[in-house]
DNA sequence: TGGTGTGAAGTGGTTCACAGCA
DNA sequence: TGCTGTGAACCACTTCACACCA
């Protein structure tokens, strides 16, 4: 299954077509027709054809697409075969919540561990994992081969603590600090800043 | 300032550009070429200029753009002047995290109130705003003219509250939850799933 | 007949390259 | 000379429209 120039963005509705296809699996759903699958994602039916011709037939014409193996084949596609260690860095409010976040684990992604600098922190008792200091991080980066980490640092660490772990191996950062943060060409960043979603979000509003 | 045809990319960019502004006038600079800006947001030069050329001539060639009216037009072209009222539904782990946050009001949002239906969440103390019953929300939200909202109530209660909303007169989304929300087109929903951006994220690692 | 797979046309945004002005 | 403003080329999807097959 190779990975190559499959847009980011067909990546990114892959994700949810492995929910909705979950959901019609449960129902004891058997095939489903690009019709109908793409209502349910709100997607365009030719989009979503043209999503899944990126791996082969898997239709069938005048009937549809095979649930479960169309299931199977995109989470294979995204490489959710395997637990993905992943660990989180910065223990404040919006740290502290995702961290209580079930999402994470039901799709396959496992916090190992917590990381901050604040003794209080380092000290709370009650977290979903260990929280540990800033200064073990790298050692368990490499330990663990952790490739992935939520960053909730804030803004003014945002970079020094992206260094750090680009430094110590990892190569995606889903990135909630409020900075711009520069890293080399391989890493990759996702940006979720709420307040620019908010304000752009108001741009689209009839006031 | 017509509001028309600034593609939805550019308005995000022009948030991201205002942070940046903003620091650069704090320090006390008065002009900034399109080529130190675009590094400073991590975007190509002629993307900036494309992007302010949008609101006409703001630079002098040979010299740059002048900091703090560049901040100011974009600001305006925001919808920046006045301060937005919002609310927030669900308060879980997130959206209490989100009640916390401090970016909001610092870009000038103002959540007034929360809402939820656990009596144990609308008896609890300590928290930034006043938790009403979700009841009550539909009049509030006619009485304070609010347009936007934050929903993180659980996944299936998703389309139902967001139902309510519409009907109620919100004209934007922010949406925590892990659903698809079917809204009337003049509606916006921007949607952040956290599950689904680590998916995304990870498939584009090297493994 | 119903619904997939796909070339071709369309769309929206990005980047180039350079004319033109302070 | 330096840097903006901008047509034109480019690129990355999206959508259409229809051939083709169970």
């Amino acid at each position: 299954m190779d990975k190559v120039d499959i847009p980011k963005k067909t990546i990114y509705r892959l994700s949810i077509y492995s929910r909705c296809l979950l959901r019609l699996h449960e129902n004891g759903m058997e095939t489903v027709s690009s019709n109908s699958l793409a209502q349910v994602a709100n997607v365009k039916p030719s989009q979503l054809r043209k999503d899944l011709a990126h791996f082969g037939q898997l239709g069938t014409r005048g009937l549809g697409y095979p649930v479960e193996l169309l299931l199977k084949t995109i989470r294979s596609v995204l490489g959710r075969a395997t637990l993905q260690p992943v660990i989180l860095v910065g223990v404040g409010n919006l740290g502290r919540a995702l961290l209580h976040y079930d999402g994470f684990k039901k799709e396959g992604f496992e916090v190992l561990s917590a990381f901050d600098i604040d003794a209080k922190v380092l000290e709370e008792q009650g977290l979903p994992v260990q929280v540990r200091h800033d200064r073990e991080m790298t050692a368990f980066i490499t330990k663990n081969s952790v490739r992935m980490a939520i960053l909730c640092v804030p803004a003014k660490y945002g970079q020094e603590v992206a260094n750090e772990l680009v430094s110590a191996g990892v190569q995606g950062i889903l990135n909630f600090s409020p900075t711009i943060l520069k890293v080399p060409d391989h890493v990759i960043i996702t940006r979720v800043d709420l307040a620019i979603e908010l304000e752009s979000l108001s741009y689209f509003i009839d006031q």
